[in-house]
RNA sequence: GGCGCAUUGGUGUAGUUGGUUAACACGCUGCCCUCUCAAGGCAGAGAUCACGGGUUCGAGUCCCGUAUGCGCUACCA
């Protein structure tokens, strides 16, 4: 039997970087094994679930390259058969009508509520399963609920005995019945509730492995002994560690914000295989210890073997913007960023240079050329996509900013500048052909005749070329902007020594 | 409270059946390169493998206990 994954997102807000990764991991089983890769949607909850949420997690997904087989499966849509799944169990004796009176509960502190509920029976020595409804006869169940009196639907577990599965990642699990409260089904609206839908949904789409979240991993009982009482085959179950903040506490956006959004990194300027490759190595590692991986070594390497226990922690730093996220995230984009194949980085540059205004249509075509060369030049100290509008702007435009530690490092620095920079502009306008070599013949060449150090006019001209106070060899920027760019640049230096002299700060 | 899971340098991980100085990546420090900053090269700091007991000639690796963290314990998903 061929092998069928899923991932199966509630759609309550964007996607979380933790469930990036189930998906990322189901769908890198699925190719590993020529298995298939199906999307649910687990839209049960009317009030927090978003059609802005589904359109985002889908996005999210195709962002990071992750395509599924066969369509959308909405859980909503399957409501019917999980309540007729429900009632074919109370008529088989399986499960049961309960007629208390539902409880109202707080959503702010049902957490714990439901831990204090737990508690008092554990300390009372009480079992959760007791209920006056679980042995009523089924003639007095049906009369009941004939005269219109309102009902959910619980699964009766067994008294005596205990429930087991092999987890694919954390091995032989086991769990007595006694600690496995009858769970609720179908509410008294008649809604069912996740452990049904999940299982019958599972078993409607034939999925053969569940890969998610180690939050499921003891609720996993429920769904065994759900399986069961329907008689059906019990899939492979596979949870993975979760991730956690740098508190090695829970990574939620409440606390976090944007930092747990997938959408963020794509905001930000992350190439995705950088971003697939980082999510890829939470929990796992691949057997060779490589740590770079291309999608095709990805999908070859990956097994559920190598996935670990322990829980990862995501490493970022609250309130500090150079750390705002993962640094090792970080530096894998960069390298992605100077590594790639240029043909793959020109499309993320051309949208991004887009979004700013930057991108002129003759890049795709006459400029090509210069494109691909000053992308391949500025690219190498970049970290993200951003960086090609914000550092990389003077290369597009002539509207750029200057950097004021750059222009206070560079310029301010030295008066002598004020009158050597035109100078040399005008050396430069001279210079014939006008490339790397020759502009760096003639700056040398300049410098010595004026006895001042190359370095000195180097940085000046960098900060006047590019409004910044670092950037690629100085002499490639030349070519690169051209001649008549970099004159115009050099002379129009002066403004900035007028302001100087105006401030007296000289 | 109960049950479950986890615990290797700051972070991510490797250490498959117990056996030399605990390995790699990110980050950090210094040096080289150099027109700056990166990249790259070289060197280095940083882990008594949570703690305490055992088993053993020998334990990060096996057993027990403790601590800490996390998860679950809903008519949420």
């Amino acid at each position: 039997m061929s092998i069928r994954v899923r991932f199966a997102p509630s759609p309550t807000g964007y996607l979380h970087i933790g469930a990036a990764r189930s998906a990322l991991f189901n769908w890198l089983y699925a190719q590993k094994t020529g298995g298939k890769f199906l999307l649910r949607i687990e839209d049960t909850d009317l009030q927090r679930s978003t059609e802005e949420s589904t359109r985002s997690i889908i996005e999210g997904m195709k962002w990071l390259g992750l395509d599924y087989d066969e369509e959308i499966v909405f859980q909503s849509a399957n409501a019917d058969k999980h309540r007729a799944a429900a009632y074919k169990l109370v008529d088989e004796a399986k499960a049961y009508r309960d007629f208390t009176p539902k409880a109202e509960r707080d959503d702010a502190t049902v957490k714990q509520g439901v831990a204090e509920r737990a508690r008092a029976h554990s300390e009372a020595g009480t079992d959760p399963r007791d209920n006056p409804y679980r042995d009523l006869t089924k003639a007095e169940s049906d009369h009941r609920a004939a005269a219109g009196e309102a009902f959910a639907v619980r699964l009766k577990i067994p008294r005596q005995g205990k429930t087991h599965f092999e987890d694919l990642v954390f091995g032989p699990q086991e769990r007595e019945y006694s600690e496995i409260e009858d769970l609720v089904l179908l509410r008294s609206d008649g809604h069912p509730l996740y452990n049904l839908s999940v299982v019958i949904d599972d078993i409607e789409m034939r999925i053969t492995h569940v890969i998610r979240g180690q939050d499921h991993l003891t609720n996993t009982h429920k769904q065994v002994l759900l399986y069961e009482a329907l008689g059906a085959v019990v899939p492979q179950f596979a949870h993975l560690p979760l991730i956690l903040a740098p508190n090695k506490g829970k990574l939620s956006k409440r606390k976090h914000g944007e930092v747990v959004s997938l959408t963020t990194y794509r905001d930000r300027g992350f190439v995705p295989a950088a971003f697939r490759n980082f999510l890829a190595l939470l929990g796992w590692a691949p057997a060779d210890g490589k740590e770079i991986l291309t999608l095709e070594e990805l999908m070859e390497q990956f097994s559920l073997e190598h996935i670990h226990r322990s829980p990862a922690v995501f490493n970022f730093q609250e309130n500090d913007p150079r750390h705002w996220t993962d640094e090792k995230a970080l530096w894998m984009n960069a390298e992605y960023i100077r590594t790639m194949a240029i043909d793959q980085l020109i499309p993320m540059v051309r949208n991004e240079l887009r979004a700013n205004k930057l991108w002129r249509e003759e890049y795709d075509d006459d400029d090509r050329e210069w494109l691909v060369k000053t992308i391949d030049l500025i690219r190498q100290r970049f970290f993200t996509l951003k960086d090609f509008s914000a550092q990389g702007r003077a290369y597009f435009s002539d509207d750029f900013d200057f950097d004021e530690a750059a222009v206070s490092k560079n310029l301010k620095k030295d008066p002598q500048l004020r009158e050597l920079l035109p100078a040399l502009a005008d050396a430069l306008e001279q210079t014939d052909p006008f490339t790397a070599e020759s502009a760096e013949a003639t700056l040398r060449k300049f410098a010595e005749e004026r006895g001042v150090k190359a370095g000195l006019l180097i940085n000046g001209s960098r900060t006047m070329l590019t409004g910044q106070a670092v950037g690629p060899s100085m002499f490639e920027v030349f070519e690169i902007l051209g001649q008549k760019r970099s004159v115009e640049r050099l002379r129009s230096g002066v403004p900035w020594f007028d302001a100087m002299n105006e401030l007296g700060d000289v």
